[in-house]
DNA sequence: GCCGTTTTCGGCCCGACTGTTTTCAGTCG
């Protein structure tokens, strides 16, 4: 079994829990923590690097000591280096931290004090009231850990931002109509546009004395109050969504969003930078000693430290300081930059609309273009279309050609790669198309060697444009396929295809490091709704969160192009 | 344990809320 970064992170995190619990060095926790951060945000495998014999301690928080930890795991597996850490405690002690309300050094009391090592002794001894008379502890405390052991509560959950995004939107009416509110935004990693949301954290300016903690903590999708502050609240939704509302002075406006916007690690680095010159950030403002000096808006404080604002989907301690202070930001892509659609659906397969209304929708966005892309014959549960379904599907969409105005169709399929990295409809046939769309969807649990190639031999096919959802993951439902992306990125810049940044909320796949990795080998990205229905359209937003979040500029994205640029660009050109 | 526009040692981000305290530790973000 190869050992993938995130396994790697996993044991870097759980040496760090165990290094709080016996005491350590605050500063050595941290990093290891920053070393496993690093590990997931990175866009290719450590143990690739290192058979390519490349230094680790050129990323970023590993040095000598963690770069020797890492081959030793990748060589020997995670046992002997985690054995070091676990001598003192047992197994699985770590798992308590992740109870809201424990930290380390309650799990430490809990642990020498009453013995506790599993999730069970401790619900068994707050049960008969043991916990209570610890040091630290009270009546309240016992409560509420067995309140949270009970409501399983501490299994982390996510939402994906579609879903936050409706939570997002009613909550922010509802708190609008408070007297004395002036600005009101969803900041945090809603903000960030990550795929995924942890909680919600909302950002109020507010004449003072506003009832605004009164009125956010009594709505009516409100569960649980779980603080109640005048600048600071916390509630659980009825859906289990945890949301934070900040309320701050308008003066310190751009600071307080700069702050709640994130990420954390972003922040952390810039205040590094602040340091640097003497300077304190908070989220009230940026202080030279006892005078504010910068905050009423968010370029006011990066000027402050001496870089240029930065977009919120880059701030994830990626580089984005770094090239902020040299000038070097990506002007990254916008909504209003797309042209066209290359992925979309009809009732002639799978999709709950017609052609026609496709179309009409397309326009309505303001798209030049949109291409049709039904499914192959292999997908029969989507009525998949076979050659002479299709050929006739691509009469019709001449026939609409011919009759609507502001809008083009392109003809497309989007085509099963079979097994064996065949396509699913005759050379002939697919040569007949403007466009030919490739995609993964059955046989997902195939080796990585084999699914690896599997796909690039249907890039290698002359008429095969481009790759669909690239790693058929469904967020938080269904793991991507085994595959080797950076061969598939590097494929499609030799076979000349391009990649899909597929917007439906449940894929945004390419993920964002994926996207950052095509852009640094010239591979163009194509931002799709995959649209089963004229609302899809909706979700284009969603997917250029995605490509932001990926340094994409509009450049790196083909269907920026006009329709004239973009004919080109379709027909490959072979060497 | 990492790192360097104060560089190989001595720093390492900052504040709110809660509960358990009687001036603050622990946790969280």
């Amino acid at each position: 079994m190869p050992i993938h970064n995130a396994d790697i992170a996993a044991v870097f995190d759980e040496i760090a829990d165990l290094l709080e619990i016996q005491g350590a060095n605050v500063f050595r926790v941290r990093a290891y923590r920053n070393a496993a951060r690093t590990l997931r945000d990175l866009s290719r495998e450590v143990g690739a690097m290192l058979e390519q014999g490349e230094d680790l301690t050129g990323l970023p928080g590993i040095g000598k000591d963690l770069a020797g930890k890492i081959q030793e795991i990748i060589t020997h597996g995670p046992e002997g280096v985690l054995a070091e850490y676990r001598k003192e405690l047992p197994q699985g002690l770590t798992d308590l931290m992740h109870i809201p309300g424990l930290g380390p050094k309650r799990v430490k009391t809990l642990y020498h004090d009453l013995g506790i090592k599993t999730r069970e002794q401790l619900h068994q001894a707050a049960t008969a009231g043991r916990i209570r008379g610890l040091t630290g502890f009270g009546e309240k405390t016992e409560q509420k850990i067995l309140e949270a052991l009970e409501a399983k509560a501490g299994e982390a959950v996510r939402f994906k931002l579609a879903i936050a995004a409706q939570y997002a939107e009613a909550l922010v009416e509802h708190l609008k109509k408070a007297p004395g509110v002036k600005q009101i935004v969803p900041a945090g990693s809603y903000r960030r546009f990550r795929e995924t949301i942890g909680d919600l954290d909302i950002l109020v300016t507010a004449k003072t004395g506003s009832p605004i903690m009164d009125r956010f903590v009594s709505y009516d999708e409100v569960d649980q109050v779980l603080a109640h502050g005048s600048t600071k609240s916390s509630v659980r939704l009825k859906c289990k969504l945890q949301v934070d509302v900040r309320v701050v002075s308008e003066e310190s406006y751009g600071a307080a969003l700069q702050y709640f916007t994130g990420s954390k690690a972003h922040n952390v680095a810039l205040r590094q930078l602040g340091v640097q010159r003497g300077l304190k950030i908070n989220e009230y403002g940026v202080f030279k000693g006892e005078e504010r000096i910068a905050g009423d808006t968010e370029e006011s404080v990066y000027a402050a430290v001496g870089v240029a604002w930065v977009p919120p989907e880059l701030r994830e301690n990626r580089g984005e300081i770094e090239a902020a202070r040299a000038g070097k930001l990506p002007k990254l892509v916008e909504l209003r930059d797309l042209r066209g659609d290359l992925h979309a659906h009809t009732k002639a397969t799978d999709g709950r609309n017609s052609l026609k209304d496709m179309a009409l929708a397309a326009r309505k966005r303001g798209l030049e273009y949109l291409a049709i892309t039904d499914h192959s014959r292999h997908l029969a549960v989507a009525k998949g279309l076979d050659p002479k379904r299709l050929l006739m599907h691509m009469e019709e969409i001449e026939r609409l050609n011919d009759e609507l105005s502001g809008i083009t169709l392109l003809k497309g399929i989007e085509v099963d790669i079979l097994q064996s990295g065949e396509l699913d409809l005759p050379d002939d046939v697919l040569g007949r198309l403007d466009l030919v769309v490739g995609a993964v969807h059955d046989h997902f649990e195939l080796s990585r060697q084999k699914q690896t190639e599997r796909i690039l031999r249907a890039m290698d096919h002359p008429h095969f444009t481009i790759l669909a959802h690239p790693s058929g993951r469904l967020i938080d439902e269904r793991a991507p396929y085994d595959v080797d992306m950076e061969r598939v990125i590097r494929h499609a810049r030799e076979r000349g295809c391009f990649l899909e940044v597929n917007a439906h909320p449940e894929r945004l796949d390419l993920t964002d490091t994926h996207c950052q990795m095509a852009k640094e080998q010239g591979v163009l990205v194509s931002i799709n709704t995959d649209a089963h229905s004229v609302l899809d359209f909706d979700n284009l937003r969603f997917g250029v969160g995605q490509a932001r979040r990926g340094w994409l500029e509009k450049s790196d994205v083909v269907n920026t192009r006009s329709l004239r640029e973009l004919k080109p660009l379709l027909t490959r050109t072979m060497s």
